[in-house]
Formats: structure tokens, sequence, C-alpha cells
DNA sequence: TAGGATTTGTGTACAAATTACACAATCATT
DNA sequence: AATGATTGTGTAATTTGTACACAAATCCTA
């Protein structure tokens, strides 16, 4: 194989193509990213660029830099499609099957992320990138179904003792969207005099002495997150806890 | 660099060296194998073969093959250095700091095991090659410290729900040893009439009706772990739970 | 073989957290 | 002014967690 494998590098390396070749492991990143809009879920996907999979949907990522940090591509990736620079993100797992991607061998390391739909500086550009409700997700590309099952669960676990869920929703907020937001990650209904107890009892919120203003019914009172609290956590220490 | 990095290849390929060279990223899995004896946590450790790491210790470890599954490289490393087939190991996150690696652009995903060290299976035949205690590890090699410091926070998450501990001790056990146990890896002291309470609750454990024999004291009831209960948790889908 | 050392085995009372559940007040719409 | 939708609030019952003490079994030693 040595020859034959020398020949296909120098014609890599000349075509200047990725590193996705024959006899390496290429590496990637994938970000699983998740927003939150009319009491469901989304997650970010790109329409697949390959023919193998022409009309399947597929994570944001990227192959990893060799100067890059593991870490650091996933905000890279999100900074380029999204336009957003200081967002929750987190690495899940890495995927390794051998047979996950067609074009050759890719191991991909996931990162989950939560971001506001409506922050004003994000930017969709690419118009192959879309919100998908993640109750009615299509065909998904490479093993990327398996990847947000992951995520997702993480994330179930995750809200439940740290303020991550804040990431999702805007600044000021009501009690029932804060609810609606659980409910909608953890898919299950919560008693809403218990639901407030329990995140009285947090300490998370700081009441902002202000009322919604364009609900078609008794508008709620508004919060905040108390400042103080940092709702992204990162680096390597706080990945499971 | 295309020139020059061609040459790189050209070297690296005929030497047959490993793939860690200057332009592609290298990807590796490090296995931190625990252990229980003598009422403290023991994991498993190789003295570092390279010069900058003369005197350092570093965890068992390989490169990933380019035919091999991700998830299957730890297996191989485990069972080539401990001769074990059929062991506990789950999935931590992966690490890939640019300059983790003195020799080139690696990243690694790193495994947590749990073995039982009385397993007469177990034949560690490399002398260097050793179990060290998890309370005065000498330095490390790599990031190899932070990344045995993720794979114990998972490590005791984990022993809290699921019954994953009882790979680390034998067939048969004491309430007493099990106790010690949980003591070790949490590093507390746990109320002995409240822990027998909590782990009747789980109702993992089967009453084998025979006692220690080896103690210098009153001994203990004997008990295993419930038939049917699979203390291998594998594949994706558990690695958060 | 008796006494000391060590460890096993067991239950109760109190505090804290979780669950189930209902009604009046507010605002928008008509 | 009545209707519809939603907010805001408390209590009782249950479950879970925590603190704590004493008698009996076995080994060891004198």
């Amino acid at each position: 194989m040595a020859a034959d494998t020398l020949k296909k590098l120098k014609t890599a390396e000349a075509e200047k193509i990725s590193h996705i070749d024959y006899f390496n492991i290429a590496i990637s990143v994938d970000c699983v990213i998740f927003g939150f809009e009319k009491k469901e879920l989304k997650i970010l996907l790109i329409k697949s660029d390959l023919e193998e999979f022409a009309d399947k949907w597929s994570l944001l990522g990227d192959l990893v830099r060799v100067d890059e940090d593991l870490d650091s591509a996933p905000y890279r990736v999100l900074r380029q499609r999204t336009g957003l620079d200081d967002v929750f993100l987190q690495q899940v797992g890495s995927f390794g099957a051998t047979n996950r991607h067609p074009s050759g061998r890719v191991i991909t390391t996931a990162y989950y992320s939560l971001i506001n739909i409506r922050n004003h500086k994000l930017k969709i550009t690419d118009n192959e990138v879309h919100w998908h409700s993640l109750k009615d997700l299509k065909a998904l590309a490479f093993d990327h179904k398996q990847i947000i099952e992951a995520c997702l669960q993480r994330l179930r676990i995750q809200v439940m003792d740290e303020p991550v869920i804040f990431n999702l929703l805007p600044e000021k907020f009501s009690l029932r969207e804060l609810q609606d937001l659980y409910q909608a990650i953890l898919g299950t209904k919560l008693d809403r005099r218990n639901f407030r107890k329990k995140i009285a009892l947090k300490n998370w919120l700081d009441d902002l002495d202000e009322m919604e203003d364009d609900v078609p019914h008794r508008p709620g009172k508004l919060y905040k997150l108390k400042t103080g609290l940092k709702k992204h956590l990162a680096g390597l220490a706080e990945k499971v806890k």
C-alpha cells in the first residue's frame, strides 16, 4: 500500500483539498445549536453539500485546523455561521465509527450551544441554513441524529441544576416563558405552583418590577437572571457537572 | 509550504513512523483505569517514553487506527495492556489544546474504565506499568492530570445512580467493602445506617447467605450484584446518563 | 478462658424536599 | 358588561434525607 498511498497523498497536497484522505483520520467539530421559539425547541441545520446526502440536513461543522485548539473550533464555526461571538458552548462527546462519513475517515467532536433566536446580533446569511423544530426533524446526514440525541440528553441533565437555560431567552422574560421552555426541553408538563416554588428556591432571578405588555391576556411580571450568575460555563472541569 | 510539507510527508511514509507529523492532526485515546485496593482508589499508569517527560507518568493510550472505530480503540489498549477483554469503559471527553503534546498535534479522547484489581485474568506484563494511589499522584505527562480529574468527576456522578461501581469489586463483597469504596470515590465519610438504607432501596444486591471469613473481627454478610443488572453500560446513548 | 478491640447490624425522630391540588384577580377582546 | 385566557398564591400529605446509640459477633491476647 505504501506507494499507492503516497500517490494519493501527493495528489491531495497538490490539489490543496481538505485533510480527508485515505490513510489519515480527519477531525471535525459539529455544533448542535438550540434555540427556542413559539414554545418549541429548535435546532439550526444546513442542507448537506454531499451528493450522498442530497436531500438531508446536517449540523453546522467544520474540520479542526491544525493550529487551532479543539475547543476553539466550534466557536469559529458559530461565529462564521451566525455572527455570534459570545455564545454558550459545551463539549458533549466524540463520534468516530469508521463508516460514519462517506468521503473518508472523520472523527467528530460534538458541542451543544444555546442561543437566543431573537438576539439582534444573530445574522444567518447562508440561505441553506434554517431553524428546524426538534419535534419533526427530517432525515439527517451522517450520524447527526444520534449526535443531537446525545446533546439533548446532556441539555436535559444540565438545566436541572445550572442556570444555562437563560441563554435561550431574551434578557427579560416572564415565568410563563421560562416554564414553557423547561417543558419544551424536558418534554413534560410541569405544575405551575411547584415550578415557581422550585425556581424561587434556586434564587437565580431578579424581579424587574415590570410587566409583559405584548400578551392578549393578563400580563405577568418580568424577571432577569441575577447579575453575577454567569450563564456560560466553559472549560473542561465543568464538562459534566 | 507545499513542497516542504510534501517532503516531510514522504519521509514519514518512508519511515513508517506514526501519524504524528506537522500538518495533520493525529488522534489518540487515553484510558483512565480505576482500581480499588486497601480502601483506596488507584489508577494504572505507565512511565512516559518521551524524553520531555522522562520522569513522569502517563495514561495508557495509543493512536487510533484508521480502520478502527474510535470507541473500539480503548478496548484494544486495555486488552493489550491488561489482558482484560470484557471491561467497563466509557467515553468522557476529548482534549485538544494545540500545545498539549510536545511531538506534534494530537487530539485525544479520554475513556474511563473500572476493573477489579484482583481479577485473575489481569496480566500486567509491561514492568513500566504500575498502580498508583489517586491520593498521591506524582507529576503526570501531557494534560493527563486534567483528564484524570474529568474522569473522576464523571465517576462520582455515575456511581450515584447506576450500578457501575461493582466493576471495581470482586463478585462477593460485604457492605463494608462497598461503603469503603463509595467513600474512596466520593472522598467523604458516609453514615453506615443511612448508607445501608440507601443501598437497600436501590435493590441492586442479592444476599448470599454467606459470611466473610478473612477479617480479624466480626464478619459481615456477603452480597453480590443482582443477576440481570448489567454493570457494563456501553454505547453512546448512555454516555452522559 | 476472660476481657478488650473492632466491627456488624439495626430503628426512630426530625428536617427538608416533592407532590397534588383550587380559586380569586387581572387584562384584552367583544 | 360579560367572556376567555392567564397570573399569582398556600396547604396538607408523602417521600426523602439526616442525625444518632447500643447490643451482639468474632478475633486476639494475656
